[in-house]
DNA sequence: CGGTTAGTTGACTTCATTCAATAGAGGTGG
DNA sequence: CCACCTCTATTGAATGAAGTCAACTAACCG
């Protein structure tokens, strides 16, 4: 189960056969859950981190006058709320938008093993900033993309993000989400995700029903998004 | 100048003497800048990172169709871009909104720093950590709040966090940006950001003239924004 | 096969943008 | 000190992207 993180990590640097194997070795604790659970809410203080290794989970705030917005989503080799091992309190709400499984690891354990391996927590600090810079894109899609814009790039880059994990083929891959759950990613409301989704359909552009999606026109998808993956640093970076 | 970053660890979490020593040791490089300088670039390697010590300095993208999106703003006792460390290629550029002066530390004392005070290089993931926080609260308000709130938002966090680094008291502060700057920062044009804030003067709530800024009506600014400061993670944390 | 959820459609509204013109504020050189 | 230039702020009118409301249809599920 922590080969996705392996993968993972190897996908961006390189890793000793020494710190794979002290990776192996943690005492991770499998934990299942389904669709819809609640991993972590707003305000608790988790003890452990947890690792997604199947499944897709997203990261939920509501606005005062009751909108939901959806702050990230995780895809399989993500560690997916290292940040409680350091912010101790939850700023959001893990939500699971499907059944999946997780792999846990006690922050105790990370202390030690972050003593031991400060190289290791580097890589490990580096996803974490990774994770910002798709907030930071995010941010920009919000403040400056049209509604096609928005979707067409949440799509280049689960398309990614996905690939990189063994998850898409063919620009053809499954995302769990409803359109209400879409609309929510992209700030928008689910009437007009419909509109958009079917002007997509009926440009050939992508083929989306229920959580099967395949993107037809993929160079035309990129640059209707004005997408470029650099934001996700998937190169290969020397980190000692 | 290396007091307001011990101080900004110190707001979040506590420093041994012993730490502060090796912080204040650090081969630090003073370097000043003037407004609209681009620290960095995108696609830029930079081979220190830098902490601010005076000035406001912004994240910036682009998006394709032209419109500007400003992602961050940092204030003094902000390690602007830590990242880069981990990163190593800049995935947006930082541009100075004002002259200012920075603390610049090479990424090879960094990774000596880190190997040698395990603990010190989580303070710093921490408040790396806490800059992600921010993005999603940005996301949030992109995504779910109207232009008045978002305003109202982005006037209670900076209030909050000039106020934590001493850059404010009793709700006064100032703000190097023009209404183009603020339609920039919430994804708004700067003829709404005009009508916004024009009708958060006529309602007294705040009294915003160039770069000064006076907050008049505190608790209804926060209510009109519904602002929590949870996500900035003021409370102090056992880090181990 | 009824009940529930997710997707679709149309009419209307609204928040925010765009365009364009005007007014003001600050800085500079003659 | 004033004329001039430039940048920033302000205003109005017209437009447009996306939201809201409400009804309806399709798909799913026990």
């Amino acid at each position: 189960m922590i080969e996705r993180l392996i993968r993972n990590l190897e996908e961006r640097s390189y890793l000793s056969d020494a710190e794979r194997a002290v990776l192996y070795a943690l005492p991770w604790v499998r934990v299942t859950f389904s669709a819809e659970d609640e991993l972590a809410r707003f305000s608790d203080r988790p003890n452990r981190s947890n690792l997604l290794v199947s499944g897709l989970v997203a990261r939920v705030r509501h606005a005062p006058s009751g909108g939901r917005q959806i702050l990230a989503l995780h895809v399989p080799g993500d560690f997916v709320d290292l940040q409680s091992f350091l912010l101790k309190e939850m700023d959001h709400t893990l939500t699971a938008m499907s059944h999946g499984e997780l792999a846990a690891i006690a922050h105790a354990d990370l202390t030690i093993l972050f003593n031991e391996h400060p190289r290791l927590s580097r890589l490990l600090w580096r996803l974490s900033l990774i994770d910002a810079s798709i907030h930071r894109e995010w941010i920009l899609g919000l403040g400056r993309l049209t509604a096609p814009e928005r979707m067409a790039h949440l799509l280049c880059e689960l398309c990614f993000r996905l690939g990189k994990v063994g998850l898409a083929a063919d620009h053809k891959f499954e995302v769990p989400m409803s359109q209400v759950d879409w609309s929510d990613v992209l700030g928008l409301s689910n009437v007009h995700v419909n509109r958009v989704l079917q002007d997509m359909r009926q440009k050939q552009l992508i083929n989306l029903r229920g959580k099967h999606i395949q993107i037809l026109n993929w160079p035309e998808l990129m640059s209707l998004a004005g997408f470029d993956p650099h934001y996700l640093h998937f190169d290969k970076a020397e980190i000692r």
